[in-house]
RNA sequence: GCUCGGGUGGUGGAACUGGUAGACACGCAGGACUUAAAAUCCUGUUCGCCUUAAAGCGAGUGCGGGUUCGAUUCCCGCCCCGAGUACCA
């Protein structure tokens, strides 16, 4: 039979997923391989061609090592949570589950038919619950860990707790917020609780902080900073702005210096390395504090210069009296002529004089109204403002006048700069502006028209450092600021902590309660933390996040110590955590209330009293701080009646719902009115309403009752890097529901040793990952610092557009009738894009279409050689550019070994190309001349026993090397060019020797898998045992030459080949070429100066 | 601006540590088979010149220079394209 690909992987698909081909074992005394590709979000529009790209790569490297004899773990998940499935859930209403799941669906089906070795025994996705549970239990080591500078790594936090506790805050060498107290041990242990917790936040590795967040409001919700390019949104391009929010941070920055060293381990790409380490942004320099001159709202006149040097305050006195800049050339400090702060610092309005006030204010507003594209775009315009306030420069005392600018970034450093106009340009653009004095401080700087930032050269106008060079007097003023306690050097990094909150729905949801505005984590028995169903996928109308729509949704922090005894223990409880005087308030005014029913309250009651609903209902009962009119605590009904003062109150009332809501509750009004009209008609909705809803989930401890208050979970979800941060040790393990993965596992995987996927994700997950996963080493949770030892970037596959061109009649209107490409020079026209399937080697197929849209049913064409040419653009590949070519059509049409070898054959794997089917055909057309050496003129196999020649087994012992040679470095084209070479030679030595197909479909096996299962199973093996056969041993004998065709060069031109044994020696070559009548021909005549020989390669003769 | 990639036929690309530039494939042209088409097979295909032909000559890896017997490969300067990043003090 001809190359029936269909059949066959249909055939070995199923094959493989009903044996578990590809299932690995953690128990295996070979040597262990973790080939892993970056799991994929799945989004509705399922993969194009581009997508496979670095799994085809993968997996080719990851069959191929299994037949080196590794036990390779191949695993593939998915990404699920994230934006898409939640914005489409807004709009549709869709639940996003539902919507990740058939996406998913489409996933798998699509992933399948690749034939990818993937050991689906161990899929993870991020949003079931069985995986987030783990997400979620980091976070909870996170909380409960600080940073140890001085042991530098993480640690217990009650560690620290223990230090406090002996020694008070002092000589603790931490990570943490600038806020610290400093406090003795026994002032340590005399705070409340919650002070001591509140301390503690300030340390952990995951904190709540009031932070500046990058808003987006389109979103509604913040965004990392690597989601955010140019001031919008990565996904979607919605506009960003900053905003002071309290949000969940990670200490990132504590690892800053161990996530810049570890990159000198890693084999990963450089420029991928380069994006990290200028994430990290590490600037060496020293911080520097100038005092402020005392009395900012005197004016400077009235002091004399002497006052001046008086009133400068020492140094290091405290906070707020001096400015701290931080500077990486403090060298030049001698230069300091102006002082410039970030127009958002804090110290901006006590520093402006009365006099600048309205200057100061003025340039604030108008700095705060450009968006960040244009402040950033405007680098040019010179601006700022002077405070009126002067600092003391503590090198020289002299007095530096203070200005804001809003080139100095509130983000980085102090939000203060000391401006050297003399060697920093932006600052010498500055001085001119303003007319403020340049002093040069080298000798050999040039700052007539520029600054010059040279380092070269010594200092003059430097007092103690003239005359020193720059590595000199950098120490020597370092030493005089510290003598002087008034700065010191410093390591500064651009990194910022990470935000780790969204406020959405479609995440981990963070387990954490609030009590007394503290965040506690709930106990380690309640992970995971379920997502709430909510009733819609928006901001609540207060603005809270989604997941302060969720009914019911509240924690109960279990007894401490655990109690037996029903109620009384959930009364303990309650009374531990909450004001019993203020209940016990509530619970009177709720008596008293009880006596004196209004009217409506009393007629209505005596519907709803006695289970007359079905349902237990009570009156004017406390929950919290309210006392609701009524309520089923079973079903968490709330029904209020509101008289006509309650819409004055409105405001209040919506509050108090929101606050029910959070508590569990729904909440119903009516109005007196209402149920004097008919009471009966306002009891049937109550009772409906308490039929359809559902039993209340969490029942929460109050005092009085079982019922009331309970405390808010943190309404944020987990940003989408969440789960992904430490995926690759659940695929380890993947069932274990005692531990994230079980120490003999990671043990054994260790890490990942080939992880491919594209470089968008340098700053972000690949970041993230390596953080948590130092982390998790600190915790001896596993075992290498580093998670990826060798890391591949596929290039990115562009779309090619293909174009029609309209004609544009006289009054400018678009007709029915379309130029070919060649022509649209003599015709007005303007471009369509084409939908680039309808389109064959840039050769529009008219027929098709005419039925691709119905108003082209009756275009018409001016042809160019009875042809349409179609225009040709390289552009991203998407839907709205009908460039999308789906990996399921090409499939269909040549299979899916075909499409493998083509995507590793259109050229090097970590280059950016454009996507063109023009050369499948060729691919196709070796697979066919492949299947063609095992099968005779009428297709019946046909394989001989005999006896190889040597031309076979050369042909066979040069494809044995080069795959090895070419995975080894992960150049998989040049492979399938040379699978060609190998198949083109055989077929015409006309060899279809067992000896040598049997070996070749080996070999061949990891590119095509389908093809070579088939032909292994003819050649009467078991089937499945393909995958775990022994890849050929390469035997160098088998090339090895008698002769060799040198090319004879004259003078560095190649003239001619001369066939020589390669037993003779150089001068032996030398004298026989220069014999050889033709070699003389060329020479004509003339004697050669010179013969460079180099054996087996070349012959080059100077004349 | 800075950092990192990359510029090779009509196209995708190959060429190991400096040693025959253009492998392999697409496309194109011509031919065979066929009533015809598809499929398949064969031949040619860097450019220019010369030639009936065989053959020959010259140029050529973005541009200009250098090192070398010999450079797509190494060095210097420049141009172009792509990616990342940006008042980072």
């Amino acid at each position: 039979m001809d190359y029936q690909f269909k059949d066959i992987e249909q055939k070995w698909q199923q094959f493989w997923a009903e044996n578990q081909t590809f299932k690995a074992d953690n128990n295996s005394a070979k040597p262990k391989y973790y080939v892993l590709d970056m799991f994929p979000y799945p989004s509705g529009a399922g993969l194009h061609v581009g997508h496979p790209l670095g799994y085809i790569a993968s997996d080719i490297f990851a069959r191929y090592k299994r037949l080196r004899g590794f036990n390779v773990l191949h695993p593939m998940g998915y990404d699920s949570f994230g934006l898409p499935a939640e914005q489409y859930a807004i709009q549709t209403g869709q639940h996003p589950a539902i919507t990740t799941e058939t996406n998913i669906a489409t996933y798998r089906r699509q992933l399948d038919q690749i034939g990818f070795s993937f050991d689906w025994s161990r899929e993870v996705r991020t949003s079931s619950p069985d995986f987030y549970k783990w997400t979620q239990w980091i976070f909870m080591q996170l909380f409960n860990s600080w940073y140890n500078k001085t042991a530098d790594k993480a640690e217990s936090i009650d560690k620290l707790v223990a230090y406090f506790e002996k020694n008070g805050s002092s000589g603790i060498n931490a990570v943490c917020d600038e806020d610290i107290k400093t406090f003795t041990a026994a002032e340590w242990k005399a705070m409340s609780n919650n002070d001591q917790q509140e301390e503690l936040l300030k340390y952990r590795l995951t904190y709540l902080r009031e932070s500046t967040v990058n808003w987006c409001a389109a979103l509604g919700t913040v965004l990392a900073n690597d989601e955010v390019k140019d001031g919008f949104s990565e996904r979607g391009g919605y506009p960003v702005e900053q905003k002071k929010m309290m949000q969940w941070s990670m200490r990132i920055t504590a690892y800053a210096e161990r996530l810049l060293q570890g990159l000198d381990t890693i084999d990963w790409p450089e420029p991928l390395k380069e994006m990290q380490r200028n994430w990290i942004g590490k600037s060496v320099g020293a911080s520097v504090k100038f005092p402020i001159e005392a009395s900012p709202k005197s004016s400077p006149k009235e002091r004399t210069s002497n006052e001046t040097g008086n009133n400068s305050l020492s140094p290091g006195e405290g906070l707020g009296e001096a400015i701290e800049v931080f500077t990486t050339r403090v060298d030049t400090i001698f230069g300091v002529t102006f002082l410039v702060l970030a127009p958002e610092h804090e110290l901006v309005p006590s520093l402006t004089t009365p006099e600048q006030k309205a200057t100061v204010d003025a340039y604030i507003a108008q700095s705060k109204k450009k968006s960040e594209l244009d402040r950033m775009a405007d680098t040019k315009t010179v601006s700022g403002a002077f405070t009126g306030s002067y600092v003391v420069n503590p090198v020289n005392n002299e007095r530096v006048p203070l200005y804001i600018a809003d080139y100095v970034l509130a983000g980085y450093g102090t939000g203060a700069v000391m401006a050297v106009p003399s060697g920093d340009q932006r600052d010498y653009l500055f001085a001119k502006h303003f007319d403020l004095p340049i002093i040069p401080i080298i000798d050999i700087q040039k700052i007539e028209t520029e600054a010059d930032p040279t380092k070269e050269g010594t200092y003059i106008n430097s007092d103690f450092m003239n005359g020193l060079n720059y590595k000199d007097g950098t120490a020597k003023v370092i030493e005089f600021l510290e003598g002087k306690g008034a700065g010191k050097a410093k390591v500064n990094f651009r990194m910022r902590d990470a935000i780790f909150g969204r406020q959405r729905y479609w995440g981990e949801p963070v387990p954490v309660y609030f009590k007394d505005n503290l965040p506690h984590l709930i106990d380690e028995k309640d992970l995971p933390l379920l997502l709430p169903e909510i009733d819609k996928y928006l901001p609540t109308e207060t603005g809270e996040p989604p997941l302060g729509r969720a009914t019911g949704w509240n924690y109960k922090p279990h007894p401490n110590p655990p109690r037996e005894g029903g109620l009384k223990e959930h009364v303990g409880a309650y009374r531990e955590t909450a004001d019993p005087v203020y209940y016990e308030q509530l619970k009177e005014f709720s008596r008293d209330n009880r006596k004196q029913p209004t009217e409506a309250e009393n007629i209505l009651w005596q519907l709803l009293r006695n289970n007359q609903t079905g349902f237990k209902i009570r009156r004017q009962h406390a929950i919290d701080q309210f006392i609701a009119d009524f309520v089923s605590l079973e079903k968490g009904l709330v029904i209020e009646l509101d008289g006509h003062h309650h819409k004055l109150n409105k405001e209040a009332d919506d509050l108090r719902t929101e606050i029910l809501n959070h508590l569990g509750f729904d909440v119903i009004r009516f109005s007196n009115d209402e149920v004097l009209k008919s009471p009966e008609k306002v009891a049937d909705i109550i009772k409906q309403n308490l039929i359809s809803l559902p039993e209340r989930k969490k029942v929460s401890p109050t005092g009085g009752d079982l019922e009331g208050a309970a405390f808010e979970y943190e309404l944020s979800t987990m940003p989408g890097w969440a789960g992904s941060s430490f995926y690759w040790y659940r695929y380890m393990d993947p069932k274990n529901d005692k531990e994230f993965a079980s120490k003999k596992a990671i043990a054994y995987w260790k890490d990942v040793d080939l992880y491919i996927g594209g470089s968008e994700h340098a700053t972000g997950h690949l970041l993230y990952s390596r953080f948590w996963n130092k982390f998790l080493k600190d915790m001896n949770l596993v075992v290498e610092e580093e998670p990826f030892k060798k890391l591949i970037n596929q290039g990115m596959i562009q779309g090619r557009s293909n174009f029609v061109y309209r004609l544009i009649d006289d009054e400018g209107r678009g007709t029915n009738t379309f130029v070919s490409h060649g022509l649209i020079k003599q015709y007005k026209t303007y471009e369509l894009h084409v939908d680039v399937n309808i389109v064959e080697n840039d050769i529009l197929d008219i027929n098709k279409f005419k039925q691709w849209r119905d108003d082209f049913k009756d275009a018409e064409f001016i042809l160019e050689n009875g042809k349409y040419v179609c225009g040709v653009e390289i552009e991203k590949m998407s839907k709205s550019k009908f460039n999308v070519v789906n990996p399921d059509d090409l499939i269909a049409k040549y299979g899916a070994d075909t499409l493998r070898m083509y995507e590793m054959f259109l050229g090097p794997l970590e280059q950016s190309k454009p996507w063109n089917t023009n050369g499948i055909e060729g691919v196709f057309k070796f697979l066919r001349k492949f299947w063609k050496l095992f099968h005779d003129e009428q297709f019946n196999f046909r394989v001989s026993e005999d006896a190889p020649t040597k031309a076979e087994l050369k042909s066979l012992h040069k494809i044995i090397r080069k795959v090895e040679e070419d995975v080894d470095r992960f150049s998989f084209n040049t492979s399938v060019s040379s699978f060609m070479i190998a198949v083109n030679e055989l077929t015409d030595l006309k060899c279809n020797k067992r000896a040598i197909l049997q070996d070749l479909v080996i070999v061949l096996s990891s590119y095509a898998p389908h093809i070579c299962e088939e032909l292994w199973v003819l050649l009467g093996k078991e089937a499945g045992t393909l995958s775990y056969a022994a890849y050929p041993k390469f035997n160098p004998e088998y090339l090895v030459e008698d002769e060799f065709a040198y090319p004879i060069s004259i003078n560095g031109k190649m003239k001619m080949n001369l066939n020589i044994s390669l037993s003779l020696d150089p001068p032996a070559i030398e004298s026989t070429v220069i014999a050889n009548a033709d070699v003389q021909k060329y020479l004509d005549g003339k004697s050669p100066k010179k013969v460079i020989v180099v054996k087996g390669r070349i012959v080059n003769i100077v004349v």
